[in-house]
DNA sequence: AACGGTTATGCAATCGATTGCGCAAACTTG
DNA sequence: CAAGTTTGCGCAATCGATTGCATAACCGTT
């Protein structure tokens, strides 16, 4: 492999200094160099084939132009569209995303936060699933840029960007409450996590402004967002409230075990019980009966953490507002339709 | 944000030069300093809570730890779990990855390339769709160490790692013949694919194999490997050979195209016809009526590739094959049914 | 005690860029 | 035309680590 040009190589070929060249190079001080002198360095770099050395860079500048993306699990639908729209901001401005899985393990995020920080990245997004995240507060508190998604941060001073989870829920509960239904249980997602807590409380809110009783409200808690745990809570509702007319599910998985468990118990959606999901993740119109659900944007949530993050490492910390919530939207298919008392 | 400690500061604490404490920091020359002196530089290291700098050690070591790993798209399915299955054999080596997309598009591919060198990375895995991909064909010729995934290399000396495309289709054609179908058409993926054109050779020579006349053969190709492409070749193949009684696709995208426009008009799958995919993408057990597919190791691809990349820039490139061929397997579901002819 | 041979550590260059400071030449001004 | 100012560029330090070479101290040997 032949060896990298360097600053060096196009002093010696122009005969100049280095520090010359290297002024010639940045538009930002070329104005102090004549410019026959300037002509002449970029001919020769341009020759040569010059590519500045990023890392002899980061050294100096103590700036790497790397950002860290932390995410539970690539693997899960929803954080593609998220590290795409994070890549979508950050890539024209010259950063690259070193993109690291935290599996949900608190130790093993405390190790990532530390190769990120040996790395010397000038900045991390920190896509939580727990409510609490210690580890990137403690970081956040020693000066390293952070912001949040998916996790509304009580702790500490840190820009965080969610979705209007309150709105989705009010408006699909709204939509089940105009159809007719008013045993409408729902299938909380686990509590511990921030969406599992953000979406019950908001059930809790819509409900009480309709004037249902708390005490009479069927919610039944996931121990993970998986359909295995959407079957086992179905059942639980439905044999703990028979009169249940629809469930409204704290995520697609969980809205797709409810109706997996409906239709292998004969009871068919939404012919007998209308089942509503939230997130809209991919293939979901394939899978019968249509599941109508809430659509949040993945995409412009990376997109927009990262503008944040952006305008932080630019200098304009005091510019970025310390919540962002990005507008949700219905999506409707199929699985919800009048209550079955009503349709006689 | 207080400066990180530096070699320089444990020499200031313990006395001695920072020569002295890189090396009895590096357990490979520690042997060569005493162990009291050792342990003291330990000790404030410890203290300081000292944490190298990987920039500089880049820097100095012409080595940054890095790879690129390029893929066509990380929203698209199939390669979350590539990019964990290179995570869990790379992060352990203390490797971390710079991911880009390359939306299969040869122009940007070259951007991203030669920002991936000006980054520094040590090596590279590509992932291609393309059939040819002459922009890292070129960087691989310059030296840098690069390994393909998911398609074969003709034209230069790259290792690459593939899955048995030829045994997936054949097994999966062996299924619907033993089933009793011999009226069986293709549904081939874009022939300027890779895995489109591996998985139509595969098709072709089986079918020689059981002695079909190729003329007689009905092979629809698709523009891209998407369900919309999947409903056109499919109502395409069922007009111009309507005696066919098994599809087999190309991938579970275009089967479940497939599946969608049969049952859009009127014709049952399995019952009036059987339908094959190829991957196994997740949530397929959730569509109806379960696709019957072949199942490639995307994790176990991607780890395959970086162990070897691996292995590469440890300085062992003799030790590395230039074709890795990873078995597939078949997954039943309940896509496939004896041919309509023979049921009656 | 003198000598050769280890051994542990220091010195300084190096990786490739950036940047404050200084200096000489060119220019302006009265 | 002398004095002061500006301009254009070079010098050298710096970022934080690694490493070949030099050297001083210590060892045993005769």
């Amino acid at each position: 492999m032949t060896r990298r040009t360097t600053l060096k190589d196009i002093a010696r070929e122009t005969g100049v200094h280095v520090s010359t060249v290297s002024r010639a190079l940045d538009p930002q001080k070329r104005g102090s160099i004549t410019e026959e002198v300037v002509d002449k360095i970029r001919e020769a770099a341009e020759r040569l084939d010059y590519r500045p050395n990023r890392i002899a860079f980061s050294l100096r500048k103590q700036k790497s132009m790397t950002i860290g993306v932390m995410i539970p699990d690539i693997t899960n639908m929803i954080f593609p569209a998220i590290v795409r729209g994070i890549e979508s901001v950050m890539e024209p401005l010259g950063y690259a995303a070193i993109i690291v899985n935290t599996d949900g393990n608190s130790d093993r995020e405390k190790r990532l936060i530390e190769t990120l920080q040996d790395r010397g990245v000038d900045g991390i997004i920190h896509t939580a699933v727990l409510r609490s995240a210690p580890n990137i507060v403690e970081v956040a508190h020693q000066g390293l840029p952070v912001v949040t998604l998916n996790r509304k941060v009580e702790e500490a001073d840190i820009p965080y960007v969610i979705n209007d989870e309150e709105a989705g829920i009010r408006q699909i509960f709204e939509l089940l409450y105009q159809a007719g239904h008013r045993n409408i249980a729902h299938l909380s997602g686990p509590p511990d996590l921030s969406t599992g807590l953000l979406r019950q409380q908001a059930f809790l809110a819509v409900t009480a402004d309709y004037g249902m009783a708390r005490d009479d409200l069927v919610i039944e808690e996931a121990d993970r967002f998986e359909e295995a745990e959407g079957r086992r809570c179905t059942q639980a509702i439905l044999s703990r409230a028979p009169e249940t007319t629809a469930v409204l599910c704290a995520n697609d998985r969980l809205a797709l075990g409810a109706i997996d468990h409906c239709t292998r118990t004969g009871v068919k959606c939404p012919a007998d019980i209308s089942i509503t999901g939230f997130n809209d993740m991919a293939f979901l119109d394939l899978i019968p009966p249509g599941l109508t659900t809430v659509r949040i944007e993945q995409f412009e949530a990376g997109a927009q953490a990262a503008r944040l993050l952006a305008k932080i490492l630019d200098g304009h910390a005091d510019q970025v507002p310390r919540e962002t919530v990005l507008p949700v939207s219905l999506k409707i298919r199929n699985s919800v339709a009048v209550p079955r008392a009503s349709k006689s």
